[in-house]
RNA sequence: GGCCCGGUGGUCAAGAGGCCUAAGACACCGCCCUUUCACGGCGGUAACACGGGUUCGAAUCCCGUCCGGGUCACCA
């Protein structure tokens, strides 16, 4: 019979403390009845990803709502797949986009809370402690199989068509004794140490997930590896001890971890940890070819989040348009609290969808625009600028060549208009919308509707040269292109010409296209008499003169 | 392939055996309003994957088929 005991300490001769050491290292929480405590745990292997800012803001809502705790761990236990700058690009993707975390990584290099170090791979001893003690309790075993012993095991069980894995009697160091695996080190071998599985496969076990429901698996047989051969444990283990010892009581991650709820319950139990509730987060998906499939960070540019921020898409309104796919009575609720912070809304995680949602450009514009509407010229002033010094510098100088002059045109069909113009979803689109605005972004119009002649054109223009009073209101502006109307035989009433069009050349409307066409260059704009006003007399009649002169 | 999960309009979805002749939102189309475009208002096209049950009655419960997704590592 092997000495269990002397197996941990051969194993593991460095670790001196207890689990009873961590235990009272970090105690229970002190918070409210029903308060959950939740948290986000990415891997920096690269840029924020769509997905993983959907689940942080379904833990961060879910906390806020309950008066709990939500924070970050860094789960960076895979050292090849590491990128550098990699916690920095997502802790401060979350703050930009709004979540706030209130314990762990608060910043790319900031900790905060006294359940840390919230970085796996600063947490190795710990880990050890316990992979200790499991070994000392007969739990845990070294194995020393070679990456190509395995492959050769899984190449056996394929083939045979058995399930494949480390389980039964393919765990083939399960009963290795004391002087074996002494012999083995002795030898230089490398090892692992693995769970002793206690489960059965013919088993079931059954979960309360709390977004999908109910959910009936196999429960584990395998002897998965708790510890790596650097002495780094896997994923499964950091999350159990990681889990238990900073308290979390909801975990919501991705519905790909489902399949492993059962070693996660296993290692929770032989651990002897309360268990936590969890909760599966369906993926965000995305049409390609025909084939519903989840985002990929490689092949979809709009997978990492640095995407929405290129395009000068606001936080918020990515956020709005996540919380929408998060929660089915958001639109309404939002609909009637225009103006209520998000965190007051209540969220229910039973009432996710179970079924990945397709992402929805369409919907997020929508989306943006309702928001982008209901900002003031002073918002969106300082909001186009800041994006446009980041992704467009020409922009950006020349909206702040002139401040007055750039937010009087962001002000158009805004600031006093009971209906604010949704037409900007994202500030990329800005430049283009507003490029009348600027003579080097200008592009003048020689063509006009079919139904305006040429010479009429012109004949109107020089007339309404003669007329034109930069002091003039709206009602003014347009009464100005009315009564010019008799004289070129066009209708100043619009009922009127509707009845009986064939009498004149055109409409008043016809006319303020012409006067729209030489100014700006674009047959649709906002509100055509605040544009000239903006722009100014000279600007105005330079225009109108080179479009003269070309007809 | 094994094991999980899922399938209501183009998209997101409401729906808990009778209130379903199936909401709402986005997109699309039409009309109205209108100095253009938008906004807004009104209206329209469009769905319970299929087949069996159970039941007086099924989108809803059960089974099967099909389809989609996830997962089967010393990655997370």
């Amino acid at each position: 019979m092997t000495d269990y005991n002397k197996l941990a300490e051969l194993l593991l001769p460095h670790i001196d403390k207890t689990p009873d050491y961590y235990e009272k290292l970090y105690p229970e929480r002190n918070l409210p009845e029903g308060a959950r405590v939740t948290r986000v745990a990415p891997s920096p292997t690269g840029y924020l990803h769509l997905g993983t800012l959907f689940t942080s803001m379904v833990n961060r809502i879910t906390a806020t709502s309950t008066g709990g705790v939500f924070f970050t761990r860094i789960e960076d236990t895979d050292k090849k797949r590491e990128v550098k700058g990699g916690i920095e690009d997502i802790i401060d993707g979350l703050n930009r986009f709004g979540i706030t975390i209130d314990e762990g990584f608060i910043s790319g290099t900031e900790e905060s809370g006294i359940y840390g170090p919230y970085q796996q791979s600063k947490r190795a001893e710990i880990y050890q402690t316990y992979v200790k003690d499991l070994i000392k309790r007969g739990l845990a075993y070294p194995c020393f199989c070679t990456a190509e012993e395995l492959d050769a095991v899984r190449c056996e069980q394929e083939a045979n068509k058995i399930r494949t894995g480390y389980h039964g009697e393919y765990a083939k160091h399960r009963n290795i004794t004391l002087e074996e695996a002494k012999a083995l080190i002795d030898e230089g071998k490398s090892f692992v140490i693995r769970l002793r599985s206690g489960g059965n496969e013919e088993n079931r076990i059954t979960f309360e997930d709390t977004i999908k429901g109910k959910i009936e698996m196999p429960q584990n047989d395998e002897d998965f590896v708790l510890l790596k051969s650097d002495g780094i444990p896997t994923y499964h283990f950091a999350h159990a001890i990681d889990d238990h010892l900073m308290h979390t009581t909801h975990v919501l991650r991705g519905d790909e971890w489902i399949s492993s709820v059962p070693k996660h319950i296993e290692l929770f139990k032989i651990l002897g940890f309360k268990v936590p509730k969890f909760g599966h987060v369906s993926p965000i998906m995305k049409l390609d070819n025909g084939a519903k499939r989840k985002i990929s960070k490689r092949k979809d540019p709009e997978a990492a989040v640095h995407f929405f921020a290129e395009q000068g898409y606001d936080a918020k309104s990515v956020i709005e348009y996540l919380m929408t796919i998060a929660a089915s009575d958001f639109e309404d609720w939002r609909r009637a609290n225009p103006d209520a912070d998000l965190n007051t809304f209540k969220f229910n995680l039973k009432k996710m969808s179970v079924s990945g949602a397709l992402f929805d450009e369409n919907k997020l514009n929508d989306v943006s625009k309702i928001k982008v509407a209901a900002m003031s010229s002073e918002t969106v002033y300082e909001k186009l600028t800041a994006w446009a010094k980041e992704f467009d510098e020409e922009f950006y100088s020349l909206l702040t060549a002139d401040e007055e002059y750039s937010k009087a045109m962001l002000s158009i069909d805004r600031d006093n208009s009971a209906k604010p113009r949704k037409d900007i979803a994202k500030w990329n689109e800005a430049k283009d919308y507003f490029a009348y605005f600027f003579d080097s972004l200008y592009t003048p119009c020689y063509e006009f509707p079919e139904n305006i002649k040429a010479e009429d054109a012109k004949a109107f223009l020089m007339e309404y040269k003669k007329v034109y009073n930069k002091q003039d209101d709206r009602q003014a502006w347009f009464d100005r292109i009315k009564e010019l109307c008799p004289k070129l035989n066009f209708c100043a009433d619009t009922k009127e010409y509707k009845a009986n069009p064939t009498a004149y050349k055109g409409s008043a409307g016809d006319l303020s296209t012409i006067l729209r066409i030489a100014v700006t260059g674009r047959r649709n704009t906002p509100d055509l008499c605040s544009i000239m006003q903006v722009l100014g007399r000279e600007r105005c009649f330079a225009r109108i003169d080179q479009i003269i002169n070309s007809l």
